[in-house]
This record gives structure tokens, C-alpha cells and sequence, in this order.
DNA sequence: CTCCAACTGTGTCCGACGGATACAGAGTAT
DNA sequence: ATACTCTGTATCCGTCGGACACAGTTGGAG
């Protein structure tokens, strides 16, 4: 059986002999993909997404080892490609956009949040988001090492804010859902926690569900502005304008 | 059977009459949470802790509902309460303590990682350490959504790296891993991602595992920091000393 | 053209797991 | 002492991932 490796980063060699396959692993992929937007991680099922291809269950073990290859490929498909950036941007409007792109690519598959955690080898679609956050680095002054973390940091921020927004929208009532657990929780114990009852009270319901994701992205970028800075203070001395 | 608010939140208590129960919560908990050390959160199975603290699985069931409930109590369990902040301390050291703290327990605890995600009922330990988190900045010129933000924001940095290490930790070669698997499918592909090349080419080995810990929480209190500045610049003039 | 090897999809089987239900025993209140 | 309540157990079921053997199909070698 094809390794995942293999399944991820070359392309599926139609076989010379016997009869040909009816499926594709994209095919498959895609069942699997529509499975899991419908009815989530644990509504993929190997039969059920075999079903859906019109085979019995046992015939995708014939492109896949097994459920976890296929929710690999299923991550990296799903997620896709970065768009193209905004050619003459600077470093952090094509940052920004990027982030927005990823954090857009989550909501839409909320399953993919789960997945996309721990060791796993990292798909063709994946490393061309991260190359294209290094490339929006490059000559900005950070060494590559800084330019990774940074793409580490905003994929945090991505995954954590679409994590929140999804657990909210699939709740029994978004629109009164506001962290609705926390009030239930909070309810009764004010004493106990004041400094989270205050800040509840305050953020009240004006809070969209982007403004988080706004939030840390204004704040995260500015920290790496700041740094960018101080970087070319050493190299150029004090700088005449600022982004 | 009791529900997962009223596990959390309330304390057990003993029955009037029949027989003593065996077990305690807690006791349940600490095997869950042990099974889960050991053999991560799949090494989890209801056999098993029954088996670990002796008695028949469907016996649990007479203290949790469900696996679900189970792991959300481990969940809570194993960050434990937060430090107390050392007092006297800045908004910026108390965050940073906070969040390497927080730190410490996710990389103790990986299977915690992949639990501490999307709709779930908060317990009294995760709130605390929320509430820790809003009392460090109260009085630093935030509204209370601001506040929860950055909290939100530290905790997705602080997930987000535990998770990357833990992935190399276990990896079967730790010493040399630094990101192997990346270094695997970039092997020949080096046109394809010159940026991602260059990148880690330039990062080597300097790169310690708290690295980016490190360079993400500078970045994001860096960037808290310029707001709290910005705030305070509004409401008193400009300010004649910082942090 | 024939035969063989390679390959595909199917049916059947198994083990692990979460959970439901019925039941027997233990302990307390009356 | 009796009745009631609660505990732990044994047994059963459905679902799921996966192993395996088998039959049918296809293309290349002779």
C-alpha cells in the first residue's frame, strides 16, 4: 500500500494490468471531505464514505491504508491552496489577508481543526501556505528562524479564533450563544470570579465574532512591526517612516 | 445521572443509603488521567480505568455519564489551578508567568491539547486561570472584551507550541528531529518552496525548543503593550514612563 | 489466440469499544 | 425485621476499523 508520503506528494500512477480502478483518490477524498462538513469528524465513516462513491467499505482500502491516510488527505485538500497575494503589498497586509484566508478555510471546515494537531507529515497545500507567510518575510530583516515562528504564531491565532467562532455558530441558539456556557457557569459565582464577571459585563454584546480574530491579529502583527523595526534601526539606523 | 455542570462544579455527594460507593470522582479521574500520560487519549477506554482502579467498566457509568464527561473532568483535573501571580508584579511579567505556566501544564499533559477544543463547558480550574489572566490586566486601560482577547490570544500561542512540541518530543528520534518530517518532504523539492528552505536553512539548529514559546509571547505582549500604551497616551497624555 | 500474472471489488469475519439493561447483593431508614 | 435505595456485575448489542480469502477483470508474454 502506498505510504501517506506518497499519497500526499506524488501523483496516483494508474496501475498497467488488471482492471482499472472506478474511484479516485480524489473522488474518495472529496466523500470524505462532504461527510465530514455535513456531519463532522465522527460522521466519517469508511463505510459511509464508501457509500458515497457507489463501493462497499473495503474496496477504499484499496487507495487508502486506512482512516487516518484518508483524513490526511482529506486536511490538506480541503484547506487548499493560498490565494495568490496582492502583488506591491507590504509584508503585513499580505499577512493579514493570508491569515483572513486561513481562518475563512477553517470555519469552512471546522473538522479540519481537529485534525490539524500533533505530528503529521504536512501536505503539498500546507507547506505552500507556510511558504508563502516566509515569502511575505523575506527581506523584512528577521532570520529565518523568526519568520517560521511568526507563521507559527498567526496560525495559532487562526486556528484558536475559528475554533472559538465554530464552537459558537454550531450551538443550539447562536445569535443569544455569546460564550453562553460561561454565563450558565458564571451564574451564581460572581464572588468567586470578579475580574471575569466585570469583563463580561463590560464586552456586554459588542463584541462581533470577528473581533477577536481582528484583535490579536492587529496586536500579533504589531509586535512583529516592532520588531522588524528594531531590526532595521541596528542595521540602518533610526527609520524615517514607519509601515 | 448527575450532569457535567453539576460534576464540575458541584461537589460529590455521598448518598443516603445503599452501600458505600467504592469509587470516588476523583479517583476515577486521576486513572483517566494517568491511562491518558501513559498511552494518550486513545489508550483512554473505559475498560481500562475501570480496570485501573478495580472494578467492572460498566461501574463507572454509576459516576460518569459517558467517556465524554470523563475526559472533560480529566481535562480540568490535570491543568490544575493556576500559580498565584507574584504580587507587586507587572501586568506584562504576571501574563508571562501565566502563560508559561499554562505552558508547562499542556506539555505535561499533551492528550489535554487535543480535548481543550471547541464548545465545552468550562470547569472551575480553566476559569481560574481565565480569571488570572483578566486580573493582570484590570486597570491597564482594556475594556473587559480586550481583556478576554488577549487571554484568548496567549492561550492559542500557548496551545499551538505546546503542540509543536510535544509532536517532536515524541517523534522517534527527538535529538535530531527538528521538524523531520518537514525536512522529508522538502528533500528535492527545494524549487518548489525556496523560502521555507532558505528559512530553515538560516534557523539550523539555534532554534531551542522555547524559542518560539519565547518569541511568540514577546511578539504578542509587545503588541498588548503598544495598545496599553496607545490607551493610556488618550485618556492621560502622553506618558513620561514606560514599562 | 491463450494463458498467466496482476489488480480490482466483494463478502465474511474478528476484535475493540461505548453503552443499555436487567439483576443480585449491600446497607440504611422505618 | 422489612422495605427501599443504591451499588457493582454480567450479559448483550450496535458500530466501527480492519484482516483475509475469493471471484472477476484486464493486459502482456508466448
Amino acid at each position: 500500500m502506498r505510504d501517506l508520503v506518497t499519497l500526499l506528494w506524488k501523483p496516483p500512477t494508474p496501475p498497467r494490468r488488471g482492471p482499472r480502478p472506478t474511484l479516485t483518490l480524489e473522488s474518495i477524498t472529496r466523500a470524505g471531505i462532504a461527510a465530514a462538513d455535513a456531519n463532522g469528524l465522527t460522521g466519517v465513516t469508511m463505510h459511509r464514505v464508501a457509500e458515497a462513491v457507489g463501493v462497499t467499505k473495503m474496496a477504499l482500502y484499496r487507495y487508502v491504508p486506512g482512516k487516518a491516510e484518508l483524513v490526511a488527505l482529506m486536511l490538506d485538500c480541503a484547506i487548499g491552496a493560498p490565494p495568490d497575494p496582492r502583488p506591491g503589498a507590504s509584508w503585513r497586509e499580505t499577512l493579514d489577508a493570508w491569515a483572513r484566508g486561513l481562518y475563512a478555510g477553517f470555519c469552512a471546515h471546522p473538522w479540519a481543526l481537529e485534525v490539524a494537531v500533533g505530528d503529521r507529515v504536512i501536505g503539498p497545500n500546507e507547506l505552500t501556505w507556510l511558504e508563502h507567510a516566509v515569502t511575505a518575510l523575506t527581506g523584512s530583516g528577521l532570520d529565518g528562524g523568526e519568520m517560521l515562528d511568526v507563521a507559527v504564531l498567526l496560525t495559532g491565532h487562526v486556528r484558536n479564533l475559528a475554533q472559538q467562532v465554530t464552537a459558537i455558530s454550531s450551538a443550539p441558539n447562536p445569535e443569544r450563544a455569546m460564550s453562553s456556557s460561561l454565563h450558565l457557569v458564571l451564574a451564581g459565582r460572581e464572588d468567586r470570579f470578579p475580574a471575569v464577571t466585570a469583563a463580561m459585563a463590560s464586552a456586554k454584546a459588542v463584541e462581533g465574532q470577528d473581533q477577536a480574530l481582528n484583535f490579536g491579529l492587529a496586536r500579533i502583527l504589531d509586535g512583529v512591526g516592532t520588531l522588524i523595526d528594531a531590526r532595521k534601526d541596528r542595521v540602518l539606523g533610526p527609520p524615517d517612516l514607519r509601515l
